[in-house]
This record gives C-alpha cells, structure tokens and sequence, in this order.
DNA sequence: ACCTGAACACCGTTCAAGT
DNA sequence: ACCTGAACACCGTTCAAGT
C-alpha cells in the first residue's frame, strides 16, 4: 500500500536522483537504466514509462544540472562587494566549486550529444544560467568598470576563460599546483581583457 | 593468404583508422568493439589482444588526437607573421578548427573518464601540444609583446580561453552567428589579458 | 603470437499482459 | 495510467582451443 503508493507518481523524481548520485559517485560510464531500476525496485521496463530513452534521462540530469548551477551562481553574489571584481570572483569561484564537486554532471551538461528535442530546453536552462553573468557584466558596464560594447560580444571571452579553466581543471590536464592557483591568474585576466580602455 | 597477413600486425592500425571515422562520423556513442571488428572481418575477441579493454582503444584514440592537434598547430605556424598576435590568431584558429572538424574526438580527449594508466601517456601527448603554446607565449615575452611573469601562470588564462571558446562551441552553447565571429573577440581579450601592463 | 568459437553476464528497448 | 514479465537484439570480456 505504501510501496505503491511510493511508485506513484514519484518515479521520475526517484531515477534522477538515484541517477545523479551514482554519476557523482562512480561516473557516467557507471550509469544504467537497469541497475538504476533493480535498486529503486522496479521493473526494469519501468522507467520507459517516463524516460523514452536513456540519453531522456541523461538530458533531464543536464536539465537539472544547469538550474543547480545557476543556483549556485545566484547565491554567490549574497552578500558580496559591489565591484565587477569582486562579484566575478564570486560568481567564479562558485561556478568552478559545484564544476569540481561534479565533475561527470558537468561532463554531462556540456556533452556534444544531446538529443535534438532536448537541446531547445537544454539551452533554454544553459539560457537562464548564462543571464546571470550577462546581467553581472551589464551591471559592470553601467558602473564604468566593464568596457562598452554589444553585451554578448564582450560576455563571451569571459564566458570562454572561466569555461575552459574549468574544463581543463576537471579533465585532469592541471598540475595539481596550477589547479589550486590557476583561478586566481585567469580571473586577473579576464578583468584586464574586458576593462574600460 | 594476402588477407592472412592483412590481418597481422595490422589490426591495431585498423581498429584505430575505424573507430576515428566512426567517432566522426557517428559519434562516441555509437562506437562497439564488436562492430568494430565485425567491420573488420575479425572476430569479436580479437581486438582484445590489442586493446585490453574497450577503455584503452579510447585512449589511444585520444592519444592520436594530441598528437594530430599539434601536428595541425605546428603546421599553422609555418609562413605566419613574427608578431605574437599573429602567431597566437594562427594557433587558434588551427586549434578550433581542429575542434569543430572532430568534435567527438575532442571530447574524448578531455574526457573525465581515462584509465589511471593511460593518464600519464595521456597527459605526456597533451604536454607536447601545450609546450607548443608555450614556446608561442615565451617567444612573445621574448619580444615584449607579452607580459613577464612564470611562463605556465602566463599561459593558463590564454589556454583557458581558447580552450573554453572551443568547448562552447562544439557543445553548441553559442548561437551561430556568435559562433562565427566569436573568435575574434575572444582573441582580442587573450591579447588584452596578456600585453604588458 | 594471433585469432576463433563459444560462453557469460550484462545492456537498452519493446510489447503484450496485468492491476 | 502505471507497472510487470518476457523477449529481442545487442554489448564487453574471458577463455579454451586452434593455427
């Protein structure tokens, strides 16, 4: 009685937890539909009925992914100085914690194969998460300390740096002393990349 | 007879030349060693003897991957013009277009996922590409067209950039008109971040 | 040394059937 | 509507046996 009801309606929600935890614990090589079903307790046809496929499942972890991320992001500029700096390093440091804490999720989340009915809500969630640090850099604009320019022209590079030091840091090409200092050079150059002339 | 020995020695080369087109032209996802050597006319164990698990095929692959990067970043270089900022515009549009061409092989090669042993012949084939940007970035303080400072702590936020322009735009992050023009900008903010202050 | 044949323990997905 | 049971067509990997 209680186990039915448990199976109902909450299915979903219970695969892409169970899915997410055991990307972060063991990979996405480690990642399957039937093993996924076997420990929640349910057939191994069961979550067909909500995910068409696995790569379904595996975008709607991205889906996830993306909105935590952007949460992270958002909650970095609490409390935090005014200046374009200072709200970029937050914003920075918070982007490269959740990257390191999950690195498969991130793998994930920017992985080149998503299924193409998944990619326009994908980049809708990429969207809202990328508004974050449009609107950081407007804001640093408006205040004189971001250089002028079309928002997405001048977002990019910094968009680029801040990606790709995150990239290569949780692929493993970092020296473990680049990895703990890198930031701190990459942010310092981004500021002098995209500051007033 | 002739196929005997076709087989022989050969079916390492073979099994890497297949799964390099099909990565490029199906995608990691739809690479199967079993398919592999069924394409190859050989039988579904034998590629065991080569690659001891289906992991380090992948690995190799990405391990030719680096070394084809570098071999199309050196190529680059040649009858380009002195100026760092020539020579940096050269190396990175070598590197995306290597990207763009092969975007799948270039997941794997920064992939998360690697055998712990293959890591150090992984990241030996990735040093090789990264010395190259290196030479590029001390030949350009050389000249004082770059700014003093350790090498490595110079070169991380121009890896980053490039690095994280290319991740973006292979994982379809950037709308298509800023993935045409997009490059430029974020080589002018590499050129900003590491001029001489 | 290199490969085959056959087997093992898995997959993702589909589909009739149950409730 | 949601799930089960069973089946289908695949996997990667191992291992005795052949040459």
């Amino acid at each position: 009685m209680r186990n039915r009801s448990y199976h109902h309606g909450d299915l979903p929600a219970q695969l892409l937890a169970r899915a997410e935890q055991t990307l972060r614990e063991k990979g996405s090589g480690a990642l399957s539909l039937r093993e996924l079903a076997r420990d929640i307790g349910v057939s191994p046809a069961a979550p067909s009925r909500h995910f068409k496929s696995k790569q379904a499942l595996l975008d709607a972890l991205a889906l996830t992914g993306f909105e935590r991320m952007a949460d992270a992001i958002a909650a970095s500029q609490e409390g935090v100085g005014e200046t374009f700096a200072e709200r970029l390093d937050a914003a920075a440091r918070a982007y490269v914690g959740f990257a390191v804490a999950d690195a498969a999720l991130l793998d994930l989340m920017f992985s080149v194969k998503h299924s193409p009915e998944a990619s326009e809500a994908l980049s809708g969630a990429a969207h809202r998460w990328s508004e974050l640090l449009l609107s950081l850099i407007s804001e640093g604009q408006r205040r004189g300390e971001v250089q002028e320019g079309p928002l997405e022209r001048v977002a990019l590079p910094v968009f680029a740096a801040l990606h790709g030091y995150v990239g290569l840091r949780v692929s493993g090409m970092l020296p473990p002393e680049v990895s703990e200092n890198g930031l701190d050079d990459v942010i310092a150059s981004i500021l002098r990349g995209c500051r007033p002339q």
